[in-house]
DNA sequence: GTAGGGTTAG
């Protein structure tokens, strides 16, 4: 009942906050939360209490507001108004001045509007239609408790509500067992039940997962008169085609057809939908040709669903055909096509395509939805265009369109990932505020988040948290949990997290493995993780391509370039798309051994199979080629990049730095960090560190100590392994004084030597025979603590 | 009253 309440409409207060203050003040017991995520199950039992009072009309509901005159006056004059209005038989008009009093007066309202109803028009002949009519408006406005309230008060009147009003209550209680109590008055006032009634009903027992209820009841209403239905039998094939039960979804196609009922477009789209998600595009195509046989045309849900089948294959040129077929059939896309194209093209990388398709919309007046922004928004923020993404959002809003959970845990897990948390939990609490509760995926952001900043163990109190509250056990939780270990090379605990969640009975996943392999492979445990892969099958699972990916990397890392490639012909004959990501590796793998045509040449065939190259894969390649001294081909693949529009990242000019430094001309190097400051480029500090270390092997002390400085005025912050690297250098060379200037400006740095650092300096003083460094050293070692005697 | 487009973890 609670997690079915959950999902209801009505509004609550922002329950999460003490999850949030938990993880903002680290300090404060976590019980508090654990307390506070238990309040919230209470309170939907006050609610579905409460609720139930309604149902049976025994509700004292709160005292009906008083009205100032004038405003009594007025409303008293809307309802006269209605009461001719029905009596006109104006039902339309009716209506429309009924929705208006119930959206001007809003939620809680009904008992006002009831007492002002019987105080003046007690006993009108229309009565009975306005009355109806008010409780049908606050249905439809979602506002259960009011439509309940007038209900109970119509009953205590003798006056029968319409089946239209009480079907739309049932459907608005679909999620809790009320609809039965509904159904009941439904029976007992002797309504007569119409064909939609019992679908709704059906409808109710999907959502509620009672698959074998809704299937009986299907059965008992065989035979009556508003017993079996189209829709009803669509319903439950829509669940059975989500729980991936499509044969089971084709047989009750049959029985349909043999209970002389015939399919309609939404019948056969179904159906097609559950193919095209399970993958099974020649199926779906061939339901689409059944369904024009039988002369059911098909129509543009037909097509998007199509579409998305194939973009759900990775197969766009498919979704393109889909697409052109649509058009040469007369129909003009939707805000449904666009959003699946924008999709396509967000997915392989093109942003720039994506929002042109934004604009494209926008120049033809078509209204984007949430769902496409939502789109553009998780794009934008998978490559850190943070700024952008907020301005959508902006232009969302200025649209008259509220950004719901998704859009939220979009932005929140972006920022997330990209270690903005604090901006992230700005997000959360602005969602919060406006009463948008946060769902497991928003929660699973903030986890990530955490764990990203590398604080495991405020991570695992957060996760501790969520799990011992019971509404949001997902195996997405333990998955992200148990990353967040790996990425700190702590297999154990990952793997007491898995065997946590196997003893809990909670089925694990793909990615639940795929965390485990890559932390086996981290830990240079290959055996363990290749075993995992049997675990896999063992669990009815298919290795992913991250499966094969991980291990496929793993193995190139070692050196065992054969491996990878056996792993890559399995894969392939698995028929497992290979990633970017996949393709970077076996490049890498590539360059290990040398063979650098072919991996330009798998270069130019990820872009032939539309898989765009990123900053890694040509990083990658360039520093390869760097190794190999060839210089000019290593910055003919960086104009390349500039020509695909993909900037170069920082590392792609510590590449081609540390490149230019080993391999080629250190005065080139100079140069190209020179331009590079110039143009403003934005580094980071290996650029300089590799510079600076660069001049100080070759001896040119002057221009490392320029570098140096110019590090320091970046505002990187030095360590002691960057002095480290400087003073070992200079040491090799015997530059005494230049060794001893850096040393010193480390002590004015506040930053304390340590034991290696010494002996390096004190090896290199013996060999000059400078005795008096030697013992300057030695007194600032026991200034230290370095030196105990 | 039933069908289509969006968010996770590696």
């Amino acid at each position: 009942m609670l997690k079915k309440l959950h999902q209801c409409q009505w509004n609550k207060p922002p329950l999460h906050f003490p999850i949030l203050s938990s993880l903002l003040f680290p300090k404060p017991s976590s019980s508090v939360s654990a307390a506070m995520l238990h309040h919230d199950h209470d309170h939907d039992h006050d609610q579905d209490h409460q609720l139930k009072t309604f149902a049976f009309g025994r509700f004292v509901g709160p005292a009906p507001r008083l009205y100032p005159p004038a405003e009594l006056n007025r409303k008293i004059s809307q309802f006269l108004l209605s009461h001719v209005l029905a009596g006109n038989r104006s039902f339309k008009d009716l209506h429309s001045l009924i929705y208006q009093i119930v959206q001007q007066e809003g939620s809680g309202s009904a008992p006002s509007i009831c007492e002002l109803l019987l105080n003046n028009f007690h006993g009108w002949d229309s009565n009975i239609v306005v009355w109806d009519m008010l409780a049908f408006a606050y249905s439809r406005f979602e506002l259960v408790q009011d439509a309940l309230f007038v209900l109970a008060k119509m009953k205590d009147l003798n006056l029968r509500a319409s089946i239209q009003t009480y079907n739309s209550l049932l459907h608005n209680l679909r999620h809790t067992d009320i609809m039965w109590d509904v159904r009941n008055e439904i029976r007992d006032s002797g309504t007569p039940e119409n064909e939609y009634t019992n679908s709704i009903l059906i409808h109710g027992l999907c959502e509620q997962s009672r698959l074998q209820d809704a299937v009986s009841f299907l059965q008992i209403s065989e035979g009556k008169d508003t017993g079996l239905s189209v829709v009803s039998f669509n319903t439950i094939m829509t669940r059975f085609c989500k729980l991936g039960y499509l044969d089971v979804a084709k047989s009750f196609f049959c029985m349909m057809l043999k209970c002389g009922l015939l399919p309609d477009s939404y019948s056969y789209n179904i159906l097609i939908h559950g193919l095209c998600v399970a993958g099974s595009m020649e199926e779906a195509l061939e339901f689409k040709n059944d369904m024009e046989k039988h002369g059911v045309e098909p129509d543009i849900v037909t097509y998007n669903i199509l579409a998305k089948g194939f973009h759900l294959l990775g197969l766009m040129g498919g979704a393109w055909k889909v697409i052109q077929d649509m058009l040469l059939k007369g129909f003009n896309p939707d805000v449904v096509t666009y959003t699946i194209l924008m999709c396509g093209h967000c997915q392989m990388g093109n942003i720039e395509e994506g929002l042109k398709l934004r604009e494209e919309m926008l120049s033809r007046r078509f209204q984007l939805s949430i769902i496409s922004y939502s789109v553009l928004l998780s794009c934008l923020c998978k490559s850190a265009r943070f700024e952008e993404a907020l301005i959508l959002l902006y232009e969302m809003e200025a649209l008259g369109l509220k950004p719901d959970v998704i859009s939220y845990s979009i932005l929140i897990h972006g920022l997330c990932k990209k270690g903005e948390v604090h901006r992230a939990i700005l997000l959360y609490e602005e969602m919060c505020l406006r009463r948008i509760c946060p769902n497991y995926f928003t929660h699973g952001a903030i986890l990530l988040g955490i764990c990203e900043k590398g604080n495991i163990s405020e991570a695992r109190k957060y996760f501790d948290n969520l799990i011992t509250s019971d509404l949001v056990e997902d195996i997405v939780l333990y998955n992200i949990m148990m990353g967040g270990y790996v990425k700190l090379g702590n297999i154990a605990e990952a793997v007491q997290l898995y065997q946590k969640l196997t003893e809990k009975k909670i089925t694990p996943s793909i990615v639940t493995f795929n965390t485990l392999i890559h932390g086996f492979c981290k830990s240079n445990k290959l055996e363990e993780a290749w075993r995992l892969l049997d675990t896999i099958k063992l669990h009815g699972l298919d290795p992913s391509v991250v499966t094969y990916t991980t291990l496929m990397n793993a193995y190139c890392e070692v050196g065992n370039i054969d491996g990878m490639l056996e792993l890559l012909w399995e894969m392939e004959a698995k028929a497992v798309m290979p990633t970017r990501v996949t393709y970077t590796v076996v490049i890498k793998g590539l360059c290990k051994q040398w063979k650098l045509q072919e991996s330009v040449k798998l270069l130019e065939d990820m872009r032939a199979k539309g898989l765009t190259p990123d900053q890694i894969t040509y990083n990658t390649i360039i520093q390869c080629f760097c190794k190999a001294r060839d210089l000019s081909k290593a910055f003919q693949l960086h104009d390349e990049m500039l020509l695909h529009n993909l900037e170069p990242s920082p590392v792609t000019y510590n590449v081609l730095i540390n490149g230019l430094c080993v391999y080629g001309d250190l005065k080139d190097a100079d140069k190209l960090l020179l331009s590079l400051e110039d143009q403003k480029v934005s580094l980071t500090k290996v650029a300089y560190t590799t510079i600076v270390k660069a001049h100080c092997a070759k001896g040119d002390v002057s221009r490392a100590i320029i570098f140096f400085h110019q590090m320091v005025e970046k505002g990187f912050k030095i360590s002691i392994k960057d002095y480290s690297a400087v003073i070992n250098r200079l040491c090799k060379r015997c530059l005494i004084n230049e060794a001893k200037y850096f040393f010193c400006m480390m002590l004015s740095d506040g930053i304390s030597p340590d034991q290696e650092i010494c002996e390096v300096m004190l090896n290199a003083f013996h060999q000059q025979g400078d005795l008096y460094s030697v013992f300057e050293l030695l007194a600032e070692m026991i200034k230290c603590g370095l030196l105990c005697d």
